[in-house]
DNA sequence: GTCTATAGCCCGATAGAC
DNA sequence: GTCTATCGGGCTATAGAC
């Protein structure tokens, strides 16, 4: 039957949860420890320091936010579809439970974090922002999407606009606001021409 | 000659300076004390918790922007005009250190804020987004500004991207990059006719 | 209103038995 | 690889002298 899952993936999920709730300086080797219902000292064995700990779990955010990607180039090759999705991506992440996007979340963190952690944020979005550059590149190239202004500038702003909804959806306590406006988001920023 | 600034303004200042730094949860009483000249047991004595002084603090803040927003309108009848005073409001903040919004910050923190300064960041959200709406309605009735969709959701819109821009120059560690947005944003969500 | 001193707790991290 | 036990330190908050 199924295999158990290991250890030290049972400790990046809780701290990943975890992080995605309280984010880097309000969780504890505790929290983690409590909620995978082993000690502290085994927490310590498989990751050292907290800085360890979220440099791993912020890769392993990257490595399978990077194979959804991929999953929606495989898809479809319609790029206003392909930023349905992306948006989709980040609004099943705000209905299952109180958390936010990772990397969205430790930014705001940044000159808290260890160097190590931080390099793995700026990572991140140096590659969810080259990905929607492409996107919008393909679409403006194949007629189906209008962009005003530079591509690399709009998508950044597609994603600073993305993590800064989560973040008042968060301060509202209303994930429904996300959706209003990520909507609103792709019919201006990327509308159809 | 210039007035003494009395010991609770000089801890509220401080305490401002740390939270847009580093946040609620990164930032101590200690830390205060240090950068004021005073002990923690002063900081104590006039507010009494950390949710105390954090509360103040945000509440300050709120009236402070709530002033800038009544000159920007004292200032300019022109609905462009006000929009780009408004961004450069957050522009300056980035620009004098490693400061981002109070309020963006504290949104990420939500789930670990206490109950009285939760209360004040969703009060900081709602009085912006009321003062995007009013401008952006004034805008579209003057024939001044072109809005595509509903007008209180791009002013939730524009506020979220702001609030996303300052995230992502920190991530980042490139200020420039909010300008940039910003003014890709403006040109975007509320051109001109 | 500011200070010294300290309580009581939680933190990250380590040592060493099993 | 997980445990018990503990170290050293920082945290919020309080008591009480001046």
């Amino acid at each position: 039957m199924g295999t158990v899952m290991p250890t030290d993936r049972r400790i990046m999920d809780a701290a990943q949860y975890l992080m995605q709730v309280r984010g880097y300086n309000a969780f504890s080797y505790a929290d983690v420890a409590a909620e995978v219902g082993v000690r502290k000292a085994t927490i310590h064995h498989h990751f050292p320091t907290k800085g360890d700990l979220a440099r791993a779990v912020v890769a392993r955010y990257r490595a399978d936010t990077r194979a959804a990607l991929a999953a929606i180039d495989r898809t479809t090759g319609d790029p206003r579809c392909k930023l349905e999705r992306y948006v989709a991506l980040y609004a099943a992440m705000l209905r299952d439970g109180p958390r936010i996007c990772l990397c969205g979340l430790l930014a705001a963190e940044t000159p808290t974090l260890p160097d190590p952690v931080r390099a793995e944020v700026r990572g991140y979005f140096r590659e969810h922002e080259a990905w929607l550059s492409r996107v919008l590149t393909d679409g403006v190239a194949a007629g189906a999407l209008r962009v005003a202004g530079h591509v690399d500038v709009t998508a950044q702003l597609l994603l600073a606009s993305i993590e800064g909804a989560m973040l008042a959806a968060r301060a509202h306590g209303d994930i429904a606001r996300f959706d209003l406006v990520a909507a609103q988001l792709l019919a201006t920023v990327a509308a159809a021409p």
